[in-house]
DNA sequence: GAGCAATGCTTGGTTTACTTAGCGAAGTGG
DNA sequence: CCACTTCGCTAAGTAAACCAAGCATTGCTC
C-alpha cells in the first residue's frame, strides 16, 4: 500500500470493522442505532467511510459492540503503537505518565533515547 | 461527585490537561497551532472547554505535546483509565528494560523520581 | 399477483466542529 | 507618546458531523 494512504483509508477500515463486528454480532442498523443513541443512516455512513465518527460516537459504538475502544481505533489505524516491538515500554510508559510535565517527559525521553542509542524522531 | 457530572466536566478537564501540557512546554498557541495544523483560536476554545474536538485534532495536539495519544484519549473521556491513575509503570518499564546498562537504569530512576518527587527510599 | 415487514440507503435540514480575519491588552524600543 | 510586535481571544463564516423522514429492494405470507 502507498505510504500515504491518508485518512480516507483509515477511515474506510474502521469502517469495515465496525461492520464485520456488527454482521457478526447479528445486528441490524436500527438495532445498533438504538444501543448507541446514533441514528441508523450515520451508522451507515460511518460503515463506509464517509464519515470521521466523533469521540461521543466512537465510544458509543465500542461500548454497544462489546470491543474496546483501543482495539477499535487500532484496527483503524488512528493509533499507531505497534513500534512497541523492539521497545520493551519504556518510551510508551514515560509517553503515557501523567505525572511528567511536557518538559520533564521531553527531558527524559531524551536522556532513554540516548542510552539505547535511538533518534530522536519518534 | 455526581456520576453523572456531565461531557462539560471533562471537556473543562480536557482542556485544562492540554493547557497545563503547552504552557509547561512553553509553547504558544500559534505556536501549538503551526505543530498541529489547527487553528490557534480553535486551539483557545478548546483548551476552556467550549468544544469537543475530533480525534483527528486530539492525535495532532498529543503528539505535539508529546504526551501518547491514550493519554490524550483517556483525559478526553474516550478511554477508561485502566492503567494510568497512579503508577503509569514507568519505573517498572525502565527496571525491567534490557537495552540499559545497570548505570543507565540508576540515573534515569534517578532523574524520573526526582521528577515525580519520590523519595529515593526504594 | 397484492400486501407487508424489515433491511440498507438517499435526501434535506440542523447542530457543531473548525477556519480566516481582526480586536484589545501587554510588552519593547525609538 | 508612538509605532511595532506578540499574546489570547471574539466574531462571522465555511465545512462537516449528525438526525428525521422517506425511498428502493428483498423476502416473506396470503
Amino acid at each position: 500500500m502507498a505510504p500515504d494512504d491518508g485518512v480516507a483509508g483509515q477511515l474506510e477500515a474502521l469502517g469495515a470493522f465496525i461492520h464485520s463486528q456488527r454482521t457478526q454480532a447479528q445486528l441490524t442498523l436500527r438495532e445498533l442505532s438504538e444501543r448507541t443513541n446514533v441514528s441508523n443512516p450515520y451508522l451507515s455512513q460511518i460503515e463506509r467511510g464517509l464519515h470521521e465518527p466523533s469521540v461521543r460516537v466512537l465510544k458509543a459504538i465500542a461500548t454497544a459492540l462489546n470491543v474496546s475502544v483501543e482495539t477499535m481505533l487500532t484496527r483503524a489505524g488512528l493509533l499507531a503503537d505497534d513500534d512497541a516491538d523492539d521497545d520493551p515500554g519504556t518510551e510508551a510508559a514515560i509517553l503515557g505518565d501523567p505525572r511528567l510535565s511536557a518538559d520533564q517527559r521531553s527531558s527524559l525521553l531524551a536522556v532513554y533515547r540516548s542510552y539505547v542509542g535511538e533518534r530522536p524522531s519518534a
